[in-house]
DNA sequence: TGGCTCCAGTGGTCTAACAACCTTACATTT
DNA sequence: AAATGTAAGGTTGTTAGACCACTGGAGCCA
């Protein structure tokens, strides 16, 4: 099998620019881009192609378009959370099982491998995150953060690069919905529980442990989503 | 809080009526739409607009545009998580050991799945792999071709799009050095034989024997890399 | 100071046209 | 009959140029 020859549309290649502006610096969060005008002149495209590509950003919100002043790199840094409300209504919740089988097979594992493989500074991270996350117990919103954040850490502790790499992935599809299977009554006490169970036996350095600890975890949120109220589902 | 005042730009409400046809279910996933041409006109506005929020849709993956055949809603997530996937994948990659380790966690528990969920179809076709395999036990490269598509062909009887997309953008990166494993004296008899053994488990419906087989294979895979020249491996 | 007009800059939208590409059907060659 | 080449029609990709709507500021005037 040969590769699939691939070529790029022009306001592709344009985003891929855009991309690199910002990656290296030159445009910052809250900067104003050069006029439409300018920019199409620059990259030697028409307009309409350029305002496509802007339209991409727009979509995923990292840039905002005000008509009069300009287009401005987005100031918060956390353009993920548009991109969220967008595509959620695709995700239901037959895919959302899917997910977290993948969840189980992967994440189990990797809580598996750090029990093996954490370092101490493995641990401290682990621990301020479980600190922060008993703290904010009552505030839904960060609580999620904290939690997305655990499971990132023992994905680092793992050391595997793909699989971290996954795990992230999967993630970005599954914050959609994390909010609603936190939201429910108990919920967070109960997560944070569990969650204590794996620090403490990817601590003990115990695998077997650790990945039934995570399998108990996945599979309450497993239970939860099958108990989603329909309308989520599309 | 006073007043919004909300003026909604024409691809904002273009997109909006876009995602209505998608929840009202009028637009199904996989299914092709309207023309641009034949939706500006139905729309009442001109075809820039409707490509601008096209282009939108198509950043956050929504929908798939082929050039001279058409526009198509997103079969499912798939399109989704590959695009994370393949976004975080280009960034960075592992050592050929950490992929294989990968492959041992996603793929072993691929073929327990497997082996609870292939229909008589998906056992037709890796038959079919198999005996072509057999048949090209001499020559290498094509002989990689159907080693490649029986490991696919596994993954879609496990029915998880997630965990699919995993293993094929793992197998991306595995792509380049698979020839070399493959390739020394020996192998390809061993390698014919181990997949029929995890063919086999799979028929015979046996989760244990088929995730075992796998880790056989694999393992193999594992030892060859370990003795090969040390260059080879980043 | 406050308000006013005017204006240059900017994004929003449209039109019409051509290019690049895919599929299908048909004709040609072997 | 099978393989190959060709033409046509439909579709997205891209462009140029034009006009509109809105914003901010400069400068004017009471």
């Amino acid at each position: 099998m040969l590769k699939p020859v691939k070529k790029k549309t022009l306001p592709e290649e344009i985003i891929e620019q855009f991309k690199q502006q910002i990656i290296s610096g030159n445009w910052k969060p809250g900067d104003r881009l050069p006029p439409e005008r300018e920019l199409s002149e620059s990259l030697g495209v028409s307009r309409t192609s350029v305002r496509e590509a802007l339209s991409a950003f727009t979509a995923i919100g990292l840039i905002e378009v005000r008509v009069g002043e300009g287009t401005f790199l987005a100031s918060d840094i956390a353009p993920l959370y548009k991109r969220e409300l967008s595509s959620k209504f695709l995700v239901k919740r037959g895919s959302l099982l899917e997910v977290v089988e993948a969840r189980k097979i992967v994440e189990t594992q990797l809580a598996y491998l750090a029990a093996l493989r954490a370092t101490d500074e493995d641990l401290n991270k682990m621990e301020k995150i479980l600190d922060n996350m008993g703290k904010r117990i009552a505030s839904q919103s960060s609580f999620m953060e904290y939690d997305v954040a655990f499971h990132f850490a023992i994905a680092c502790a793992a050391r595997n690069t793909i699989l971290l790499e996954t795990i992230n992935a999967i993630a970005e599809l599954f914050r959609s919905v994390h909010r609603e299977v936190v939201e429910l009554p108990g919920m967070p006490q109960l997560s944070y529980s569990l969650h204590n169970q794996i620090y403490e036996a990817i601590k003990k350095g115990s695998c077997a442990e650790a990945q039934e600890a995570m399998m108990k975890h996945l599979s309450v949120v497993e239970d939860r989503i099958k108990n989603m109220p329909l309308d989520d589902k599309l």
